[in-house]
DNA sequence: TTCCTTGCAAATACTTTGCAGACTG
DNA sequence: CAGTCTGCAAAGTATTTGCAAGGAA
C-alpha cells in the first residue's frame, strides 16, 4: 500500500523511509484533510508520536517533491495546508467562513479556460488553483 | 476622482484622508498592479514620500475596509498583494513562475460553477479565488 | 559505515500591536 | 480641540537554516 510506494518514490531520490515520515503519512492518509504543520505537529503529539515541527515541515516538503503531497494556500489563512495526492485526481476545495471545514470538491472545470487564457495571454499556463469559500450546511 | 471618492468613503467611517494615505492611493492608481506591502514601501521610498512599513500595511486594511482595494493571496508568494477595485469588474489574474510578472485575466467564469458547486455541497458560497501560472511570452 | 534525517536553537519573512507624539477636520 | 493617524519598537506567527547527534540501508 501507500507506505510501500512511498519507500520506493524516497529510495529512488535517495531518501529513506524513516518512523517520522511514517507517522506523517499515516496521519495524511486517515485524516483524509488538508492539514496544516502545526496541525500535524499537535495530532502526531496527541498519538504520541515524538516528533519536531521543523521536522514536519520538512517532511511535508520531501512529500512535496516526489509527488506525494500537495500544498494548499487557502486565501487569507495565512499558513498552507497539505493533502495526500494518493492517486487521486486533481481536484479543488471549499472552506466554510465561520467553522473552517474544508470540503474536496471533485471537480475542475478549467480544461476549456486554460486553452481560452493562453489564446489570450500568450502565456504557457502551467497550474492553477480555484477555491471557495461560504457557509457549510451546520454554520448557515 | 479617485482621491475625492475615495475621501468620502474614508470620512463616512470617521477616517480621515492623510498624506501618506494619498501617496499609496496614488501609487496604485499609476501602478496598475497587484503590489506587496514592502513593494509599496519601496516604491514609496524610492519616490522620495516618508513612510513606514507599519503603516503600510495599516493603509491598505483601512482601503480594504472601505472597499477600495482588493487583497490577493497568491500561491506560494508567502505574501499579500494589494489592487485598487477602482470600479473594475470582478476579476482574475495570471503569474510568470520565472519573472513574477502578473497579468490581469478579464473574465471570471464561475456563476454557473458556483449553482452547481452549492447543489452539491449545501454550501451558500460567498466567494471564490482563481489563479493561474504559467510562462509569459518573455519567459519561455 | 556512509550519509541521510532529526532535534534544538536561532534566524528569517511577513504581519500585527502598543504607545506617545503628530496631524486632520 | 477631539479623536484619528503615524512612526518606532516590540511582539506574534509561519517557515527556514545550521549544526551535531542519531538512525536507515
Amino acid at each position: 500500500m501507500l507506505e510501500a510506494t512511498t519507500g520506493q518514490g524516497l529510495r529512488a531520490t535517495g531518501r529513506r523511509m524513516t518512523r517520522t515520515r511514517k507517522a506523517v503519512l499515516a496521519l495524511l492518509e486517515r485524516t483524509h484533510q488538508p492539514l496544516s504543520a502545526s496541525e500535524i505537529f499537535s495530532q502526531l503529539q496527541e498519538a504520541d508520536v515524538a516528533i519536531d515541527l521543523v521536522t514536519v515541515y520538512r517532511t511535508v516538503n520531501v512529500l512535496k517533491e516526489i509527488g506525494l503531497v500537495v500544498q494548499l494556500d487557502l486565501h487569507q489563512e495565512g499558513q498552507s495546508r497539505y493533502e495526500l495526492k494518493e492517486g487521486r485526481k486533481h481536484h479543488h476545495h471549499i472552506r466554510c467562513q465561520i467553522c473552517g471545514k474544508i470540503v474536496d470538491l471533485l471537480l475542475c472545470p478549467l480544461k476549456k479556460l486554460t486553452k481560452l487564457i493562453e489564446a489570450r495571454t500568450q502565456f504557457i499556463v502551467g497550474d492553477h488553483t480555484l477555491e471557495f469559500s461560504g457557509l457549510c450546511p451546520q454554520c448557515q
